[in-house]
DNA sequence: GCCCGAATGCCCCCAAGGTCCAATAGCGCG
DNA sequence: CGCGCTATTGGACCTTGGGGGCATTCGGGC
């Protein structure tokens, strides 16, 4: 599997190299940037991450670059470190999901504490992104009419019901609902119901 | 419908009095107490509500109280407000599910606009709370045996393979399955599929 | 002994799913 | 322009699955 990769985004050349030192001993694979335009510039991660931020940096702030990633596709956690941090600061980052937020000086064990508790919540978002991303590709192979037969299926409304709805024969509907049966590969109606409740909650909920 | 009330926690005598003023020319009913215990000693609450807490006080602290209430039947959201808060302690008290962590002086409209988010967290939860309720209530009313076949159905199984899974005939099944959709109020598979789920995410996420 | 949960048999109806076949409409390609 | 492909629709027919009604039996518990 891919290492788990920790980035460092830190404008400190010391801070960056005694972190680096430290987290690469707890067995994680580290990035390091100087800045957070430098760190925007070569995001592309596959597998579990996440990000050490500093607050305090020159341009670009380590809430502004959080502001930034929390509309960019994958959200990844971020543990900020600081220096100088206020209680205003440290809420505001909070507030905008940081799973953890440390003033320097600081113990190896909280830093490694909080990097843990980030990849750990990183990787159960990678799966369940996967997950919807499947169930998504699925749905996207179904036609317009598969798709309102679909939605009207997990309803629970009868196949005749559904038919009268769409003004067309119970026939009609039965060979769409096979189709979407076959396509969303559900084994049941359980089993769609579930494929499409994964879809409307996780948009509901996120 | 019950006001929205909020309840307020600090043992400064005149911070309780300007609290009180502020939050009620907005519009909430307001309780004040001097203490934790004090608190603890009249929580039952109905309706919507959120907690405005002094984190530093004599005996049981602000986030002692916090703790305690994380085990609570009912988590009502806590907006922290302190004189002298440093960092660790808002890392603490957010990361422990706080709504927002206010130092003194802070502005009306921000301790309002916290308060706001509070009662609508609030409002959301005990919506969903009492939905659970309402269908574990249902589902008590089950027989053991009504309980499995529901366990079953809802994975998508088949009667006859439910049948030979518990190991009686699929007249049996069919029997205890029609029950399960009386006693749930079901009218279709979709919806106890559903009312299941609902079941286990909550179970799962508590 | 009575009530209830559980199990079961028989009969019938309706819903779901599949097979074979067929028609119409739109769209891109040579 | 015709050919092929896909989406959508529909009919006839058959099998399987779900659900309701009715009656019976059996074992516990009050």
């Amino acid at each position: 599997m891919a290492t788990t990769v920790v980035f460092v985004v830190d404008d400190d050349p010391s801070v960056r190299k005694s972190l680096t030192r430290v987290i690469s001993a707890a067995g994680y694979g580290v990035e390091v940037f100087a800045s957070a335009r430098e760190f925007l510039d070569r995001v592309p991660v596959s597998g579990p991450c996440c990000l050490v931020l500093d607050v305090r940096m020159p341009g670009v702030t380590g809430l502004d670059l959080q502001n930034t990633l929390a509309h960019a596709v994958h959200r990844i956690p971020i543990v900020f470190i600081t220096g100088h941090g206020d209680v205003a600061m440290s809420v505001t980052a909070m507030k905008s999901g940081a799973v953890d937020f440390l003033t320097k000086p600081f113990a190896s064990k909280d830093l490694l504490g909080a990097i843990q508790r980030a990849v750990e919540r990183d990787t159960r978002d990678l799966g369940t992104e996967a997950h919807t991303e499947d169930i998504q590709a699925r749905a996207r192979t179904l036609t317009p009419r598969e798709r309102q037969v679909f939605a009207l299926v997990v309803t629970g409304m009868l196949n005749k019901q559904i038919a009268s709805e769409l003004g067309v024969v119970e026939k009609t509907v039965k060979v769409h609902r096979a189709r979407v049966m076959d396509k969303m590969r559900a084994g049941s109606v359980a089993e769609l119901v579930r494929l499409a409740d994964g879809l409307g909650v996780i948009v509901t909920k996120a």
